[in-house]
DNA sequence: CTCAGATATGAACATATGTTCATATATCTG
DNA sequence: CAGATATATGAACATATGTTCATATCTGAG
């Protein structure tokens, strides 16, 4: 059982991923790095949304930032959210084959 | 990839996770059924709220209600969900623990 | 059926949060 | 240095969301 400080802390990283334009970007990010416009063209979002999603996910060390001239790359800066992330794909994947079934 | 449907279902799942009462309701039924009032005490919260929040929870399929005589237990739903959530724990506790030792 | 215990629901409210618009900062090129 | 491109930041706003209070519904006992 978790204590009270982990919990909150696990309730915020959670938190960060329930936004679906923040799941998105972190969604992008997983195969390769990927740069903030490409993001933004991906998800047709604008620039400014993604860059203050990238903020907080920077801070909460989902996604790291690297720098290659003026661009700036976005990567998984965790394994293990990255492995969380693909067990709630797996997941979602499996739930919505049974609702289908009968 | 997912698609944008079981994008939006995940976001969805991660975003009830994402609240610490919530999050404590969940923790708190891991390891054997819990009922409502049981929940109101231990986590210190009014039986009202802690009876919303189970309705959400159900819905979503994170927890699932049995009822008993007067009482009404709640257990999880999912095995994703719930090694989803140990995996988080986790997660936690290693990253608290590295920025703890430099 | 009536009463008490246990849970669920609805309305109201204060606050948090995602998004937009405008603007600042940084980096490369000529 | 000046200009262009890429990213970051701040203020403002509309909406979503967690919580409370009051009340309804359900269940077993007598």
């Amino acid at each position: 059982m978790p204590s009270e400080d982990q919990t909150i802390e696990m309730a915020e990283m959670f938190r960060l991923m329930g936004d679906a334009t923040r799941l998105r970007i972190i969604l992008a990010c997983q195969e390769k790095p990927v740069f903030v416009n490409e993001l933004a063209a991906r998800l047709g979002s604008s620039q400014s949304l993604i860059s203050h999603h990238l903020r907080l996910l920077r801070a909460a060390r989902i996604l790291k930032a690297e720098r290659h001239g003026k661009q700036v790359f976005y990567s998984p800066a965790d394994e293990h959210i990255s492995s969380m992330i693909a067990g709630m794909v797996h997941h979602v994947g499996e739930t919505v084959a049974e609702e289908a079934e009968p």
